[in-house]
DNA sequence: TTGTATGCGTTATCAC
DNA sequence: GTGATAACGCATACAA
């Protein structure tokens, strides 16, 4: 039922060095030989093994992709473009949710490792020292997306900007009393970054920090709903709420809804990352753009330049944000 | 820099065979000499190289799953399921995003047969021709998620009954003017199955079915916003509307949203999936809740009997849905 | 309890 | 142009 190199090689009455030309499109094979073995090949629907080859040419066109979690919206985009970059180059790829789980993060890496993928994309906003050990040990090549903290190839955007173009348009359209939602305090890129970018723009407008006005979440729906309701009982609740994540953002304008509140009217309610179905809610979300698509597919160009010894312009590749205004501001 | 078996023993000052058998934890071996192993192991930085594992025992632990699209969301959460599943069996997976493009079905069905996967998890709804031919031949083992049409094992929900519930909900609510915003006729779930469904809940109830009321789709947002103005602009426009998929609903509900519609008062949206979004809408969508995270489970566990050799109980494994009922009805 | 030797299905080096 | 043959790193039958 499943037959080998030799089979054919019988079959055409060859060597099976002769089928191995044919089958890596060697031009040194007469055609009439060559037409003997595709026949051949055909004929037994004979598939090359890519085990066996792999082993002997140590490479095969696998790359892992370490993720948190697939189903947290942000995520399939970038590995879409990771995916569509991978598909282009004949990779194919592994997929591994770690949960930002420091074991399952460890295990994955090993069992990519053992697996001999040619190169790994990570994603996620920390990395743990013992990961990051593992990766400085190994002579996988890694790219880190969405972070660039590390001394690794990365590709990002310049969060701590990002935050602050986007609370410096808040204030723009006039709001003084802006509440944010972050994400852990120990998280570089929703977290710190945000936090950071918030205190600089209030601070170049010389508008004062209140402590009352930062509620740090979780990034997701849950903490959003739960953190605008916290603002939004404040004796002085803010006029516009800026959640770092799009997800958080939802849960925001969920709670002002429920409430009765008006959007924008009443609260401007700005997210981060634009996720796609930011533009079709009703009223849809005014947000800052991270080309996740991009951030995945460059990622991943820059794995393949990697793997092909191609010379890297840059280590750091830092892509660009926007501001996209809809209707909740 | 990177070691294998035979370095190892070396260092261990033993034959290959040991070192082989304390990776394997064979229980034959001196547990002196297995420190001694696990010591140069520990020192030398050792890791197995499963593909070289694989070419000899042939299996790779190793799946690929083909679904027509992470970056739809209707996907992640199925692929949740596969994953963790695959990763409680010790599994990789090897994500395949078809577009459902025929070309680029066959060509990763190619790739995971000679990457020697040891089973396939296939999703959407149609099978070409030529990849069930392909399915026919190989003796990869494949399991169906989300459809049971062809001679495959599969685990889906029964869509025609599903769908019939839905509008029988819509019926006892006191519609009687219901559209249906369906996909494709010639899509066996969301094209035919939404509308025998419709069909059938209409003729129980006597209620006359009108051909102006159903509008084909493509499943996604646009469709469902723009098949909702048509519907809208009706002379007599429907008092509900059933959407195939949670994405064309909210494509609906954004439709009725910008021209003042009260929902549900004067017009009820039902969905069907239920996507994580739906719930976090205001208002929150009511829809039939596919288990999807389940049928991803439940696939991964179904190609893990088979690839043990259990027994199934059965090839096809319908799972239940369930309406959620919400605001939007 | 351990070691030797063979083969898994390829690619590539070397002859012819 | 083509064919033997030796690796690739491992698991395992068999011998010791």
């Amino acid at each position: 039922m499943k037959f080998n190199i030799k089979d054919v090689a019988k079959k055409a009455g060859v060597s099976i060095s002769t089928v191995s030309r044919v089958v890596n499109e060697s031009k040194v094979v007469k055609s009439e030989t060559q037409q003997r073995v595709m026949d051949a090949i055909r004929e037994l629907g004979y598939k090359p093994n890519a085990i066996a080859r792999s082993l002997k040419i140590k490479n095969t066109k696998t790359i892992g992709i370490m993720i948190p979690d697939i189903s947290n919206q942000f995520f399939p985009e970038v590995v879409r473009g990771v995916e569509d970059i991978a598909n282009m180059y004949k990779y194919n790829i592994f997929l591994c949710n770690t949960d930002r789980d420091r074991d399952k993060e460890l295990q994955y890496f090993d069992a990519l490792e053992e697996k001999q993928v040619d190169g790994i994309v990570l994603m996620g906003n920390e990395v743990a020292e013992d990961l990051y050990t593992k990766i400085k040990l190994t002579n996988i090549p890694v790219v880190l997306i969405g972070a660039d903290y590390i001394d690794v190839p990365s590709v990002s955007i310049d969060h701590v900007k990002a935050g602050k173009a986007m609370v410096k348009y808040l204030i723009k359209k006039g709001h003084k009393h802006i509440g944010l939602l972050t994400g852990k305090v120990t998280d570089p890129a929703y977290g710190v970054a945000r936090l950071e970018g918030y205190k600089m723009a209030l601070e170049e407008d010389g508008i004062e920090f209140k402590e009352e006005l930062v509620i740090e979440g979780d990034l997701r729906y849950k903490s959003g709903y739960e953190g605008a309701k916290m603002l939004l009982d404040l004796k002085e609740p803010p006029t516009a709420i800026f959640a770092a994540t799009d997800e958080m953002a939802i849960g925001v304008l969920r709670a002002a809804q429920e409430m009765g509140i008006k959007i924008p009217e009443e609260l401007a309610i700005v997210g981060f990352d634009n996720l796609d179905i930011s533009e079709k809610l009703f009223p849809s979300l005014t947000t800052v753009a991270q080309p996740m698509y991009e951030l995945g597919a460059i990622g991943m160009r820059v794995l393949t330049k990697i793997l092909n010894d191609d010379a890297l312009e840059s280590d750091k590749i830092i892509l660009n944000y926007s501001i996209i205004e809809r209707e909740t501001s």
